[in-house]
DNA sequence: TTGACATGCAACTAAAAGGTTGCATATTAT
DNA sequence: ATAATATGCAACCTTTTAGTTGCATGTCAA
């Protein structure tokens, strides 16, 4: 079982996907061939790309004609932010206080 | 050239990394051995999964004799929920706004 | 209807990721 | 010293990922 949580993880991990989402945050709407402009890569490994976005939920698309126009869906990024990045955000102090405290440790034992 | 918010994307992009950092996050200075436990992969399995989180700066270690303690470094992930989703916060009202539009006019075309 | 345009699908390749086994090294305890 | 413990390093294997090329399909315009 794949979890969603995972499919988004994943789908954020290249840095070309995360540039197309930046296009569509930017501005909704755009088609396939808009997208293709300005990267270094065949319109099918672009493709590609969209797809594993879409099916992480990260992008919603709808047909006009022979066009695929293509939107953010900002929904599952919120979550993770709220959902995993916020459970961090919780342990951020213990985590800092637990570094402190080993760097104290660690100059203890020098002295 | 491979930016550090690339690594950090790519260190965050797998379960049982994610799982590590939990553990970190709840329980500071844990040693290699006792990060092993619970876990279905071998103890080098596990070692390459901390050498990639230590390169993405999300975990410090400290050397205490023959054992090695490993920390939770919060200040990446912090760093990301901010520069990054917080960017996406921005753009998430225009986002949800461009998609509204997209199914409204969609509505449209049935009507 | 015919040509041009926008996208879809499939097979293939190269490189990276995740994992393993085997052995080496360093530290602690007896 | 020696044995046990904790970790480090390297070669190797398998699967996944990112990309390609080639061809098919669907839509619009003349």
């Amino acid at each position: 079982m794949e979890r969603d949580e995972d499919k988004v993880f994943k789908a954020l991990a290249d840095t070309s996907r995360r540039n197309l989402l930046d296009r569509l945050r930017h501005e909704g709407g755009l088609t396939l061939g808009e997208l293709c402009m300005g990267h270094d890569m065949t319109r099918q490994a672009v493709t590609k790309h969209l797809a594993l976005l879409e099916a992480a939920n990260l992008i919603v698309t709808r047909k006009q004609g022979r066009e695929k126009l293509h939107y953010l869906n900002p929904v599952p990024i919120s979550d993770i932010y709220t959902r995993w990045c916020g459970k961090f955000e919780q342990g951020r102090l213990q985590a800092l206080q637990n570094l402190k405290q080993a760097l104290k440790e660690t100059d203890d034992d020098k002295a």
